[in-house]
DNA sequence: AAATATTTTTAGGTTATCCTAAAAATATTT
DNA sequence: AAATATTTTTAGGATAACCTAAAAATATTT
């Protein structure tokens, strides 16, 4: 069989393509630390291992960078996982703040016709339910024209298109203020006492904050 | 949170309870390691730590029982297994050959809730694909009164309810039989010299092997 | 350029799981 | 009951992932 990669491997994989979509070049073995929760040392060890298995290029003191083989893994596993999170939403009827860590787990499912049958049970959808994009059967990924709600100017107005941060808490609070997907947003005023920000949310007048306003994600409507 | 269970413990338990199922009493070590073709000495240490866990009992040159813990990890993974079995069968069309794999891996995924929503969804079905009844949220598993085609006397009818082996290249074997879960089948004659039976399988006469009819679980209908 | 700070690697250890070979316990034959 | 066979455990190792502390390399300040 093809080289065998455990879900650990996977995860490193995942870790470095997502630190590599905010950052150019080689991404730091603190940083893929950090967002695997591990020590320094221990990913030091791993994309040794992992370079040596071809998943990843690796340089002393210089960095990691995804290899074509890893690159491909590591958007398999992104379609898998909102797939997965398309699945509990659409017929499970999970919220879109409970999806998130099942999917976690489902993403590590080694099946590729499992992965292919699904999206054709879930008609081929582009979103996952936080907006974010679902790559192809080749990885390719559809990248949207959207931006924090926090960077609009007064009077502009737009459609909710994604959120930034996909914890629990924030995604029940905007369940909260009923600012969903396909939400229409106009941004009425900011305060600049305190940061915050009026908008109308469907026609209704709501104050959000700054730290919210920063993690929505709006596709503006041209308003000629 | 509550201990964690790895997948390999999770593996043993099932191991153990399958075995439970069939002999009275404890299991052997040689048995489980036959099993998950592991290695004997393997087994040993493993289970000598799921016991300290409290997940089996467990005494030195006796063998192995499960606790009323690891019995209940057992069957809720029964119960996940076949849950998914069920979903990758009706939802996404695979074959009664094909699920077996992938349900091995998607009933170590964790969550309560996700079982349940599966189940709610999949509109509480009572028997997977092979057959095998689906053990409800406590537990409690149906036993049925089926037996082996191979037991029926001449002359007798029954409805196909269940298989034995469950590897796809016996279920792709059915398959082209055209012998499926329900297939009503009324035995004809043995075949003294070969021991191969000859069978009305949906009013259709057929002959089949010995093996097969082994393998083959029959609810014989009362035909008064 | 030297001193200081930060990042990364190396050294030395741990745990879970697995293995083979040898020893010990138990079961079956004679 | 002895001899033989089978089963189970122990001993001694291996590998994948992790960790902490110390050393080495690289980057940033002075
Ligand atoms: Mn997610
Ligand atoms: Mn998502
Ligand atoms: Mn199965
Ligand atoms: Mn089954």
């Amino acid at each position: 069989m093809s080289i065998m990669i455990s879900t650990t491997e996977e995860n490193y994989l995942k870790a470095i393509f997502k630190l590599s979509e905010k950052k150019e070049g080689s991404v730091n073995t603190n940083a893929i630390a950090q967002e695997l929760n591990t020590a320094a040392a221990s990913v030091t060890e791993m994309i040794k291992r992992m370079a040596k298995k071809g998943l990843i290029h690796y340089e002393s003191y210089k960095g990691t960078r995804l290899s074509k083989k890893g690159d491909k893994i590591a958007r398999n596993l992104i379609r898998k996982h909102r797939l997965w999170e398309c699945f509990l939403y659409e017929h499970l009827e999970f919220s879109w703040g409970e999806v998130h860590d099942i999917a976690e787990q489902l993403e590590h499912i080694k099946s590729e016709e499992l992965v292919n049958r699904l999206d054709s049970y879930l008609d081929f959808p582009r979103f996952d339910p936080h907006g974010d994009p679902i790559p192809d059967a080749n990885g390719n990924i559809q990248e949207r024209k959207q931006q924090p709600l926090f960077n609009l100017k007064k009077g502009m107005k737009g459609v909710v298109t994604g959120v930034k941060e996909h914890t629990k808490p924030f995604l029940t609070y905007l369940d909260q203020l009923k600012i969903t997907l396909g939400s229409e947003i106009e941004v009425i005023e900011f305060n600049k006492y305190d940061d915050s920000i009026k908008i109308l949310n469907n026609k209704v007048e709501q104050l959000i904050t700054q730290k919210v306003a920063k993690n929505i994600f709006i596709e503006v409507i041209n308003t000629n």
